[in-house]
DNA sequence: TTCGTTGTTCGTCGAATATCGAACAAGCTA
DNA sequence: TAGCTTGTTCGATATTCGACGAACAACGAA
């Protein structure tokens, strides 16, 4: 376990979260983060092997969308709603919108059972 | 010189969109038809290759993010704006903003001379 | 018809991406 | 300590992407 390589708000470049936001698997991880809540890893239910799911947290990571903490053996993934927004205002509200009103990424979601 | 494939409005989808504006040069094309009026191309300056803008400019029109008029031998191109509008509220001019505040694709531009 | 202009397509290259299963490492827990 | 859980990393593929030069096709002009 490689601790998480988060980009510093001004860091955070374009290119990059449009690439990252251009998978509708990523999309659907961060539509299931909208709400702001802190998810752990276990809660999150895509339709694709662990390992892939790793990579594509990674990606949001690295791009400055996402923030993972690490606690014990899980970890935990938030939005960086925030740090967005102070970037790249209007961008996250307007990709969750579209997103939302296209199904886009409608196969991630959480565990049954997860509040 | 083939037909170009513009997709319909409702079938500009927000992944390949996402996709098409995760590339500086590609940004900056955006950036450059941001004002609206329509480009011949042998307007657009890019530090790429002949056939590389060739490339980016039928991403973006794949993708539904521009469209373009052929008029004899040279072609035009143009924002879709409103289409991108009404699909995606707010999402252009959230990346536009972004984008000139953080100068990607400022290697992109108008030949000198053009208006 | 023969050029010249303009944009597309082709072939190619290296790099990046998406995906998987399997192996691994770090903490809990029994 | 031995096992279990959890997430990462490692190959291995297959695909796509960005880039280039060169060849090609369409059209207007000489």
């Amino acid at each position: 376990m490689r601790r998480a390589n988060h980009p510093a708000t001004e860091d955070v470049a374009l290119p990059e979260v449009m690439g990252a936001l251009s998978d509708p698997v990523r999309i659907g991880l961060v539509r299931v983060l909208a709400d702001g809540s802190e998810r752990g890893w276990g809660a999150l239910r895509a339709p694709v092997a662990k390992s892939t799911l790793s990579h594509h947290l990674r990606v949001l990571r690295d791009a400055g969308v996402t923030r993972t903490r690490q606690e014990g053996t899980r970890c935990f993934v938030r939005l960086r709603r925030e740090d967005l927004d102070t970037r790249f205002p209007g961008l996250i509200e307007a990709v969750l919108a579209a997103a939302d009103a296209d199904g886009v990424g409608n196969g991630v979601g959480l565990m049954p059972g997860a509040t």
